[in-house]
DNA sequence: ACATTATAAATA
DNA sequence: ATTTATAATGTG
């Protein structure tokens, strides 16, 4: 950053993108570099700057020496490591466009909460043992071997289920960082504790913690560090945007989980932003995973990843007897399922009941005159709390004293119909009395920060939440209540959430020659998300579904963009976004009216187009425009590789 | 006529 | 986002 001695005095020029998440100010401003922060000033620098008639926070994309007269000056570095080095500048760059937000918005997210600390120099990383793992996976010596010679590329390692990614992914950086450099791993919903992480302090105990369960000071602290050079940084979503600007490996550890995809503006899919990153900074990206997404599938079967699996003698080894049982339509679980459970007291072993709802009746109905009691906001069905005799609604949270007659004919014969986990710990508890029942349900999921799962119990009951490794007990029956609650859900995704939620139990209940066994209560047994279970097989199931894809015209044979509108000029704005994705040479779905849940009980009304396109990017480029001139008191919210 | 409050414009 | 200029509205 010194020039040497250059006789004619000529000024330093930084380009700095302002941290002002404005469309009005969605472009790089320039500053003169006062000579005292020229050896500490560099691409990537967090520096105060004065910009309209205050002083706020920039990051410095670009140094260039020439004239700066004229301009105004930095006033000062902020943090002592850069926040966006190597090339994250092009990243939050391409993240802003592709995402369609304000330079600004997408900036912020390389600077943590706080920022005011020292940063100690860091500490190389003790590397150097061998891969036990990894080369019995196939394809595995090559991903090491692409590793050690440092080429660049994206890989898909499919896991074989129950085995500890830990492992493998502590293999893989020993692998990477062999020669110096620097390895991120992303790890889902680390609310509850991270099985992965866990095992990398435990290999290096000085790894730089960047999830969310550290308080703010050490996460920005960590962040720094990476900044600095850490080695190994970890944590949730945002690790992929940490700034490591000698990035050899950075590692998505369960990368069909949902919350990859941010939910606030930057939309970003940390995934997406991997791939990018990697590909600009000629890194290896590794997505590894039991059950890889379906795009990730698809890109590891045509070779546009490289893709490393266990065998498939050993996967079909690992899984447990499944069966499936049709729901039967009296009661809640089948007699075959209360044979299973029975087995199971009998040999003194777990079992785990799925229920899709939580609280005690899914639903309220009346049956003089045959209708369910419904929301009066959103007119969806009402669930029935015991507990706080109260009705709820599960989509726009509005709550009320639960009737005790009928609010349309005003008979007092309401049943509870439905079983949520609630009702069903009731009705075990009179089928098996000396069964111990322990309840998971969200309501209670706030109660278990120290507890941890609860391993003395015979019968665990609980809704999906309950099933995360971290607070499940281990089982070697589970039984799934309501798969076709999954199957049949309205959406694009729905065969495959059910093929990775099911599969994810199977991995629960463990081997069939440890007694495992998985039994699903379906009234579509034949389904391939369900059959690709019961065979143990993945490449059955992304067969089926990429077929399926391929007809339809969804990911990964096309990119999605949702587009929602809301307030008084929502019709004009939303007819303006589908013209001009049209004009971009996309297909356009819809629109159709949507209610967006504000608050509890109140919804506010909007008109939502799904894009279809071969690339998002041309689209995100010309939608970017009206975003930035929505009409007052009118709102366009644009989600690109909507979840 | 002047103070208070909403609104828009600009940011190197 | 924040500030500041400007317009709109309210008050004595």
């Amino acid at each position: 950053m010194t020039s040497a001695a250059s006789p004619p005095k000529r000024g330093v020029t930084v380009s700095v993108v302002p941290l002002v998440p404005a469309w009005r100010v969605d472009r790089t401003f320039d500053y003169a570099l006062p000579v005292n922060l020229r050896a500490s000033v560099g691409v990537g620098s967090l520096v105060r700057v004065p910009f309209g008639a205050r002083r706020t926070r920039a990051i410095v994309t670009a140094v260039a020496e020439g004239d700066a007269s004229g301009l105004e000056e930095v006033i000062a570095l902020v943090a002592g490591a850069p926040v966006a080095p190597g090339v994250m500048t092009e990243v939050l760059t391409w993240l802003a466009q592709r995402y369609v937000c304000p330079l600004g918005r997408a900036f912020q997210r390389a600077v943590p909460a706080r920022v005011r600390m020292r940063v100690a120099a860091p500490t190389a990383l003790e590397t150097g043992r061998a891969a036990q793992h990894l080369p019995s996976y196939d394809g595995g010596d090559a991903l090491l071997d692409a590793l050690h010679k440092r080429t660049p590329g994206a890989w898909c390692v499919r896991t074989l289920p129950g085995v500890d990614r830990g492992t493998l992914i502590t293999e893989l950086v020993e692998a990477a960082l062999a020669h110096g450099g620097q390895a991120l791993v992303a790890v889902p919903e680390v609310r509850f504790g991270s099985a992965v992480i866990d095992s990398l302090t435990e290999r290096w105990p000085g790894l730089a913690r960047l999830d969310s369960a550290q308080p703010d000071n050490e996460r920005a602290h960590a962040w720094l560090r990476v900044g600095a050079g850490a080695p190994l940084g970890a944590g949730g979503r945002s690790t992929v945007l940490a700034p490591a600007g000698e990035l050899r490996l950075i590692v998505i550890d369960e990368e069909h989980h949902p919350s990859y995809k941010e939910d606030r503006s930057p939309r970003y899919d940390a995934r997406k932003v991997a791939l990018q990153r990697a590909a600009l900074g000629r890194a290896v990206c590794v997505f590894i995973g039991p059950t890889p997404s379906v795009e990730t599938g698809a890109a590891a079967l045509n070779g546009a990843f490289g893709s490393v699996v266990g065998s498939r003698a050993e996967a079909r080894a690992l899984r447990p007897v499944v069966e499936t049982v049709a729901p039967p339509r009296d009661r809640v679980f089948s007699r075959e399922l209360h044979q299973r459970i029975q087995g199971a007291l009998r040999a003194g072993e777990r079992s785990a009941l799925l229920v899709s709802a939580r609280g005690y009746a899914r639903a309220l109905w009346c049956a003089a005159c045959a209708r369910s009691v419904r929301c009066p906001v959103c007119e969806r069905g009402l669930f029935y709390d015991r507990v706080l005799t109260s009705v709820r609604c599960s989509h726009c949270r509005w709550r009320a004293p639960a009737p005790t007659s009928c609010p349309s004919c005003d008979s007092g014969a309401l049943r509870y119909l439905g079983a949520g986990s609630e009702r069903l710990s009731e009705q075990l508890a009179k089928a098996f009395p000396r069964a111990r029942i322990a309840r998971m349900d969200p309501d209670l999921i706030g109660h278990l920060d120290q507890d941890g799962p609860p391993h003395d119990v015979d019968i665990y009951v609980t809704t999906w939440i309950g099933t995360k490794p971290a607070i499940r007990p281990p089982v070697s029956l589970v039984g799934v209540l309501d798969a076709d609650s999954l199957l049949r859900r309205p959406d694009w995704r729905a065969a495959e959430n059910a093929y990775q939620a099911l599969a994810a139990m199977a991995e629960w209940a463990g081997p069939a020659s440890d007694g495992g066994r998985l039994v699903v209560q379906t009234a579509e047994p034949n389904h391939y998300s369900v059959q690709a279970v019961i065979r143990g097989d993945y490449d059955f199931f992304l067969r089926h579904e990429l077929a399926q894809r391929a007809e339809l015209g969804y990911p990964p044979y096309s990119e999605l963009i949702r587009a929602t509108s809301y307030g008084m000029r929502r019709q004009g704005l939303i007819e303006r976004a589908a013209g001009l994705a049209r004009a971009a040479g996309a297909r356009v779905l819809g629109p159709i009216e949507i209610d967006t849940v504000v608050g509890p009980g109140e919804l506010e009304e909007g008109l939502e187009i799904l894009i279809k396109a071969t690339d998002a990017e041309p689209v995100a480029r010309a939608l970017r425009g009206i975003l930035a001139s929505t009409p007052a008191g009118s709102r366009l919210r644009i989600d690109v590789d909507p979840r």
